[in-house]
DNA sequence: CAGTGGTCTAGACCACTGT
DNA sequence: CAGTGGTCTAGACCACTGT
């Protein structure tokens, strides 16, 4: 094989070396930022393939004018999304199936509007009671604190999906009902300053009883999906814990998982 | 309130200036990680308490003898695990409720397992054959090409838990019966120098065929937690593709998430 | 062996936060 | 206003990969 220095490097990067970057460096958007949003336009538009090397960073940071850090900072953060995969000694790759959609807390509201569902909630409760045991020790809150507890039937085209019932620290934001009937919680969450960090959930299946069954518009001893979860914020307090029962005829999670290593 | 340069810095930091950090510039752990390791430890042994300050980043530095750049990629690695938080103007904190989990590409068997539950597997079938549509498309294949099939039943204490179906290539890696029988299928790639990198994952729930009840020792109509999964390795070509049934009364799906801003 | 990403340094200036 | 993390530079040496 013929092996000229510039011309081979060339060769390993036969889009990205035809493709130009605009780095603006009097936006207030991070230059790295700038590139990784660049790059990740390139392959999700197909100028960049799948198995594609990104070619050797330095050669990068000379061409973009940006030093080897702020060029290894946008990649590293498409590695985190997992668009790319950097190998020592081999180089940066586009990964072969792209992930469609990265994990998210999903909400449910947002799932059903995201699949063109139009959902409808109906608030059967919203009122503040003092904390059960188990609500307590999921909110981290004294036995007989406050809380406010939501049950909500949420609905496409007439027809149920879920009950979700849950309890949120009293006072933590105003929780009205006629909002939460046009929205799903966790906008108005967000709209109301809390930053959603992480959560635990559990998810199972068992059989509808008589009142759930007509809740839902189902038979008796029907498949349920249920789920459990808390939410904490960015801080780390639980803001949130629900127990959720789902239609399994309507509705199934739909998750992307990352394993990080 | 008096005000000393070194006094009121200290008092901000009042565990973490009293722990000592043991950095070994021989060893071949990179020094981020001997640093991000050490004070994951102190978190976990309350040491480093919920909402506890960091003290900042040049400081600790200094202290430390390293850069403040090492600093920050060990203290990034723990944000991104979901133990610290960061705040510009403010400082770095140990969050308030500690994820105990991080989310993971979860193996039946490592559940079980670390759950001291014992699992055994019984393999049904494994043999190769043509790929149907359905197979095919997951594992980005021509219809028709040669896939592994896998039927496996898995049990703790005699009683079963799940029946798992899984498609993979034929030839990616040996698949001896034997070796399925005494460990999880993702162990076996592990071993194979496969690393599983991503997955799209659905869960739902439905009632148990009469074939599927038997099969579980259910009763036919039982609710059955259902799950269909794609998994991916690092580069992105999909190497597993499964649907598996489990029994909604002896296991349901752990999740720990962490929201990525 | 050449080429790649991984780690690390010692700075600089800036944006944001809370008092 | 002082203090914090966020961004960025211009290097250096090293470990790993594949030929």
């Amino acid at each position: 094989m013929a092996k000229t220095g510039g011309y081979s490097r060339a060769a390993t990067t036969p889009t990205l070396s035809s493709l130009d970057f605009a780095l603006d460096r009097g936006s207030p958007v991070p230059l790295y930022y700038q590139l990784a949003q660049q790059l990740e336009a390139a392959i999700e538009h197909g100028q960049l393939a799948p198995g594609n090397l990104l070619g050797n960073e330095i050669d990068l940071s000379v061409r973009l004018g940006l030093s080897r850090p702020t060029v290894r900072q946008a990649i590293q953060s498409l590695v985190d999304k997992g668009l790319l995969v950097r190998r020592r000694g081999v180089g940066t790759q586009v990964v072969h199936s792209q992930v469609k959609r990265p994990l998210e807390l999903s909400s449910l509201y947002d799932d059903l509007e995201a699949a063109g569902q139009a959902p409808a909630t109906q608030v059967v409760r919203n009122e503040t009671v003092p904390a059960s045991a188990d609500v307590a020790a999921a909110l981290g809150l004294a036995e007989g604190g406050q809380v406010t507890v939501l049950e909500r039937l949420r609905s496409t085209y007439g027809q149920p999906v879920a009950f979700l019932c849950n309890y949120l620290p009293a006072g933590l934001l105003d929780l009205d009902t006629a909002r939460l009937e046009s929205t799903g919680l966790y906008r108005l969450m967000r709209s109301a300053g809390i930053t959603l960090h992480s959560a635990r959930q559990t998810i199972g299946a068992r059989s509808a009883t008589t009142e759930e069954a007509a809740l839902l518009d189902e038979q008796e001893g029907t498949a349920l999906l249920t789920m459990q979860r808390t939410a904490y914020d960015d801080t780390g307090r639980p803001v949130e814990y629900g127990t959720h029962i789902y239609r399994a005829s309507r509705y199934a999670f739909d998750f992307q998982l990352l394993v990080r290593p």
